[in-house]
DNA sequence: CTGAAAGCGCTAACAC
DNA sequence: GTGTTAGCGCTTTCAG
């Protein structure tokens, strides 16, 4: 009887339908112009009367790249992250790589949990969030021989050094740049309301430097969501009636805090002015527009791809000082 | 020259140095009850001494299982998708799966390049969005003998079966429930701004069936961003100014209506009435908060993957009649 | 409870 | 251009 599509194919099979060896049906497949244009015809034909779909797994084995890389952020229900992540994926895609996904969701013992199960499946490149791992990953990832990028950092800010490849922004710099801007604008008594993680508290430190006062904080515990602003507000001006401008570390959070202030009648900026992080599209759809902190979110994502395919091509030396994107502050209607 | 824990562990070398045999190793780390307290405890201080990491791509081939479930959304970028998605890693990271992640940007076509590639990595399971797959990737689907769970619809809308199980709710019926309560609430002339795509359209078609009158719509081409908002809402005033209410068709774009009306001097829901999709953290936040349908996007994800898990532990049977995880109509102050 | 043998389905050298 | 020979690093029988 003969064999049915519904079985799966091997490459032998393939071979043997096309009267031809096998390793010509896996050059017909990886490199058709090393293989005679009628001897790929008959190997096509062949794939597809039996449908075969060859095992990655088993040419990853032999070949000993397995054409996957994983990407561990901290959660992708937050826009900034979602968007670098759709960036890498489909910059990864394009090359043929596939993305294999983790969420830390901030917790380090995850991470590393993550990272061990993404070694073990001999991921051929990593991209981390942050840089603040821990020594031990450090030197594991080190060992490990593969390209990682770090994103979202930049070394030396929490006293780290780029484990390997890095691509990112000083989060201290943007701080101090947000309170530069609410200084500028006339403020003198500063907030901030943001996640309880690191990158946010670097922001906060650069933002307090830069405030020369001492800065109203809400750190709130991570996952943050938009409902939270509402509470935070409420606690912030409690504590300090005399706050004119806030700095919120998300501009989702931003937007909460302008509908809270609407709900409390606070006039923005007339009474309180508001600062967001991020320039996701809700900025510019607010009103009053948020005035906010632009960070290329997609750039980070595609060049860490662009950096890792670099490597994983020419399995080649370490080039690469840290890559700083940088950041922009941009001011609408909300400050 | 002692070997350095640099250079990669095999298991043999894992065996040689507990002084045991190779499959013990395995064994030890597979299924660790099966094997002697001692020898257990030799193999994992040569597993720490050698920083041994198991080959799973070699594990995957040898047993024919690669405890990888891929899953295909249209796009992370959207809180109601990052969402399920969390969830379902969630779920699968507890039984030790891991998530191969494709983004469709609402093309068939790369749903179908993504699905030959995961089919190649010879994943455990799969879990797609939507049922709107063509019947040549169904049939590929149920040769390739695994698991697949649908989601975030139910069949028939669109005249397909499942594939085999899934999780979701009716749109349509979820469109019509929209209508009618914004029926309830007094109003007669609806309109509706959402994504044109083919979930949105099927909400819209209950939408408009429930209103027993012309709704004016908006469709935008996806992704849709926040921002798209005031112009859609602009556009839908400039051609029926007779407008009451609009049914947006994502929380988010709900939340960038409401800026628009504020913008516009148009009370709501004295003059305009907005209700939204998802319940997303954002409708609560909001102000007016937003009535909206609230869709348990948790529970698809968890619920995806608990199918998934169930069959791939058992091998078993089709069971799953489709689960319909239904839909709420949460009534706030928008409307 | 432990071990020896036999592959999983493919790619990487080499030959011709 | 094409074929032959060896594995990749594990898990799976099957013995003991």
């Amino acid at each position: 009887m003969p064999r049915q599509p519904s079985a799966k194919a091997r490459m032998s099979d393939v071979a043997h339908a096309a009267g031809v060896s096998l390793v010509t049906v896996s050059r017909a497949i990886n490199t058709p112009d090393l293989v005679a244009p009628d001897t790929l015809a008959a190997v096509k034909a062949a794939v597809d009367k039996l449908g075969y779909v060859p095992n990655l797994t088993a040419g990853s084995l032999a070949s000993n790249r397995s054409r996957i890389v994983a990407a561990i952020v901290p959660t992708i229900s937050n826009l900034v992250f979602s968007e670098t992540v759709e960036a890498l994926a489909q910059r990864l895609t394009q090359d043929g790589y596939q993305l294999l996904l983790g969420q830390s969701g901030y917790c380090l013992d995850r991470e590393a949990a993550l990272i061990h199960a993404f070694l073990g499946r001999r991921v051929d490149g990593l991209v981390l969030t942050g840089t603040n791992q821990p020594t031990s990953l450090r030197t594991k990832l080190r060992r490990a021989g593969i390209p990682v990028v770090q994103t979202w950092d930049l070394p030396g800010e929490d006293g780290n050094k780029a484990i390997d490849m890095l691509v990112g922004f000083s989060n201290r710099a943007a701080g101090a740049a947000a309170a530069a801007h609410l200084l500028q604008r006339g403020h003198r008594t500063l907030a901030f309301i943001g996640a309880d993680e690191p990158r946010a508290r670097e922001r906060l430190a650069g933002f307090t430097a830069a405030a020369r006062r001492e800065v109203a904080a809400e750190l709130i515990a991570p996952p943050v969501q938009v409902d939270a602003a509402a509470d935070s507000l409420h606690r912030l001006m409690a504590r300090r009636p005399d706050i004119t401008a806030v700095f919120c570390n998300n501009d989702l959070l931003a937007a909460g805090v302008l509908f809270a202030c609407q709900q409390r009648g606070l006039a923005v900026p007339g009474s309180l002015a508001v600062m967001g992080f991020g320039d996701l599209p809700i900025a510019r759809a607010a009103h009053p527009a948020l005035s906010t902190l632009r960070i290329d979110r997609t750039a980070i994502g595609a060049q860490a791809g662009r950096l890792l395919l670099e490597r994983m091509a020419q399995g080649g030396r370490k080039s690469s000082k840290p890559c700083d994107i940088g950041f922009e502050v941009i001011q609408r209607a909300s400050t």
